[in-house]
DNA sequence: AGCTATTCATAACT
DNA sequence: TAGTTATGAATAGCT
């Protein structure tokens, strides 16, 4: 101080006590920021005005400190808070991303990216692997195929089961229309007359083999 | 400051500068205090040494400044609320866990397992992306056991090379030995009584082939 | 806001 | 690590 030494207590006049804040707040904030930069020490100020004004310094990065501060030793147990929750919170990030960059690079090699920094042995393991995830995944695919097949196989015979029924309808139809009074006779130029009324005949259509697989052509089974 | 003035960088001299800290972190800490009591202001100041000591003063509490200061206009952007930050860090961890679970999905498909879901065409690209990887690891794999077989070759030369020179002076050495006074004549009981005495002689040893490839097996060369 | 007498802080030294 | 001192820095009271 100066002119004259002063008591440390809360200054009476306003005008003085501004006056003053303003002249040692930047004196603190001055000498603060120099500890940091001579000493290499990690320094945060925060002051408040009595008006309620906010004036801060950090020397390097205010959060970084403060998280610091929170999740120093002596203040573990003082600071339940949020802040301290965020620290966990980021351990928790870290591992996950540390999962993430695992698996990333695992399935990187998997595409036989990344390969240079591996040894020999490490390369026959991931071999193997992959010879064993290649054989089960084209044997679920033959599998899969093969029940397509079979699918397909099945409806074919319920298609054609019911297309002999409908023929056998047909011809049956015609033979009724024949001994009711006739029309439409122009439509029943060709064979079939000699057919019986009963559903239950076997008769075989013709050229059944090319039906069928005409049916299975159309069902859409991707050969290519 | 004082005897001379010192420029505002980082002490060098360790000692010094912990002397420094010491004092002026004293200073420091003094005028804190004495700005909150005589300017009725609420001060916080957090001072972590370069070893990493902390060093703190709060006016009132420091949790009440810290969360005064959290809580201020200025800074509402940069350190969310809690509950603004919980949802953050929610959705954070959603997306980083479901990366997790794709990448571990696929991973296990890769494997062969969890087939169950896929379509013929995944199934049909996944074997592909297998068969591609396996065959660039088979690659690289092929790579690196003709560079270790290259590497042991050059070795078992420069040792076969050696061997030569070896049995060359052995041989000169019985010559000057029969020349000599002799003794130890027992040794001697079998053939090489004929090579000359200069170095250069070119002689090559019996059973080369076989001492080449027993140098090759004793480098440890893996064959299995 | 600027000045200055005075006190305070501290760099270099022991 | 602590104490001393010469000197630069900070600032109380004033304008």
């Amino acid at each position: 101080m100066t002119r004259r030494k002063i008591k440390i207590k809360k200054i009476d006049n306003i005008a003085t006590r501004q006056v003053t804040f303003s002249k040692r707040r930047r004196g603190l904030f001055k000498k603060a920021e120099e500890l940091a930069v001579l000493c290499d020490a990690d320094v945060a100020l925060i002051v408040f005005s009595s008006a309620g004004k906010l004036f801060d310094f950090a020397s390097s990065s205010m959060k970084h400190i403060l998280q610091k501060y929170v999740s120093h030793s002596s203040n573990i147990h003082k600071y339940p808070s949020p802040l301290q929750f965020l620290q966990q919170e980021n351990s928790l990030k870290v591992r996950l991303s540390k999962e993430i960059s695992d698996k990333t690079r695992e399935l990187r090699r998997i595409s036989g990216e990344d390969l240079e920094g591996l040894s020999l042995e490490e390369l026959e393991e991931l071999e193997q692997k992959l010879e064993v995830g290649l054989n089960r995944v084209s044997e679920t695919k033959d599998k899969q195929l093969r029940n397509e097949i079979a699918t397909l196989q099945y409806k074919g015979a319920e298609l054609m089961e019911e297309n002999n029924w409908l023929k056998q309808r047909v011809a049956n139809d015609r033979q009724n229309r024949r001994i009711a009074p006739d029309m439409d006779r122009m439509i029943l130029d060709e064979g079939q007359t000699s057919e019986s009324m009963t559903n239950n005949s076997t008769t075989q259509p013709p050229l059944q083999a090319a039906h069928c697989s005409d049916t299975l052509l159309k069902l859409g089974l991707p050969f290519h």
